[in-house]
DNA sequence: CTCCAGGCTTTAG
DNA sequence: CTAAAGCATGGA
């Protein structure tokens, strides 16, 4: 077992996990256990750090973001001098951005399209536990995300028996294409690029490619826009636009390569008075 | 009962 | 091209 430790200022476990980036998550003694992919660690918080005791240490140093400044993410935060947005890299300085499994992201996000997150946790707890592989960490049982190959050969009524609804045929659509094709050659295309590829997936829209682009192949100068960005967009930057493209299109032309991170602390800010 | 949730696809104009 | 209807499900 490895021990990562991080400045507990700008690792809140709390605040990194129940932001809405990350769907497989559980609460474990002093913290939480997070699973990505094949995958577990052990994250939690005494006195100033943030410990992740994990089985790989690379592999988790890379997905908890760890070789960021993210001193230097709040304080340009605040330099846009928005009010909303310096509440947001106040309260939220704990946030981080995930570098997660990327065909995770994708079947995570499809599902997540007019859905509420217990919701969308559930249909991807109760999609590992019937298709995923068992894996042990700390003495316990868990289950891994299953491959393209085992979503594709489930299809959609096993979709849609797991409470998945209309997003059954999506899932088994964009799942046979992958386990086909690969995602392989998405990797390295420039992130407009990559959107545009996305966005030929069914069950892939904009925002859904935006989420994806961002938190599954580390594209930070994407701007997912969804129903509360669209709602403080109007209400704390005065926004005028309806068509959630231009709005994509404002925000990324304000926030530049560091928009992803901008729309978390927003987010974030947003959010906690619900 | 209606409304909404980290929207997308399909169809109509 | 833009606008709106339809879509499963569950909780408030």
């Amino acid at each position: 077992m490895e021990i990562l430790e991080c400045d507990a200022a700008y690792f809140s476990p709390r605040d990194v996990l129940e932001c809405g980036q990350i769907f497989r998550f559980a609460p474990y003694k002093e913290g939480y256990k997070v699973f990505s992919a094949d995958r577990a660690c052990y994250i939690y918080t005494r006195a100033n750090t943030t410990y992740i005791a994990c089985d790989d240490g690379r592999y988790f140093y890379d997905f908890f973001d760890l070789g960021r400044d993210y001193a230097a993410i709040v304080k340009k935060a605040k330099s846009f001098d928005v009010p909303l947005l310096t509440r947001g890299a106040t309260l939220g300085a704990g946030l981080r951005l995930l570098n997660q499994n990327a065909e995770e992201m994708i079947y995570s996000f499809i599902i997540s399209q007019n859905n509420n997150i217990p919701r969308i946790k559930g249909i991807i707890e109760r999609i590992c536990a019937a298709l995923g592989e068992e894996r042990e960490f700390m003495g316990e049982k868990y289950r891994t995300f299953p491959n393209s190959a085992a979503l594709a050969a489930a299809g959609a009524p096993f979709f849609k028996q797991l409470g998945a609804g209309y997003r059954d045929e999506y899932l088994a659509k964009t799942s046979a294409r992958i386990a086909k094709e690969g995602i392989g050659m998405l990797y390295p295309l420039p992130t407009a690029k990559l959107k545009k590829e996305l966005l030929t997936y069914t069950g892939i829209g904009p925002k859904v490619a935006d989420c994806i682009s961002l938190f599954g192949f580390g594209r930070r100068e994407s701007f997912p826009v969804d129903t509360w960005i669209e709602k403080l967009y109007r209400e704390d930057f005065g926004g005028t636009l309806k068509d959630r493209n231009k709005i994509n299109a404002y925000f990324c032309g304000l926030f530049g390569e560091d928009a992803g991170y901008m729309q978390q602390y927003l987010f974030y800010a947003k959010r906690e008075n619900m």
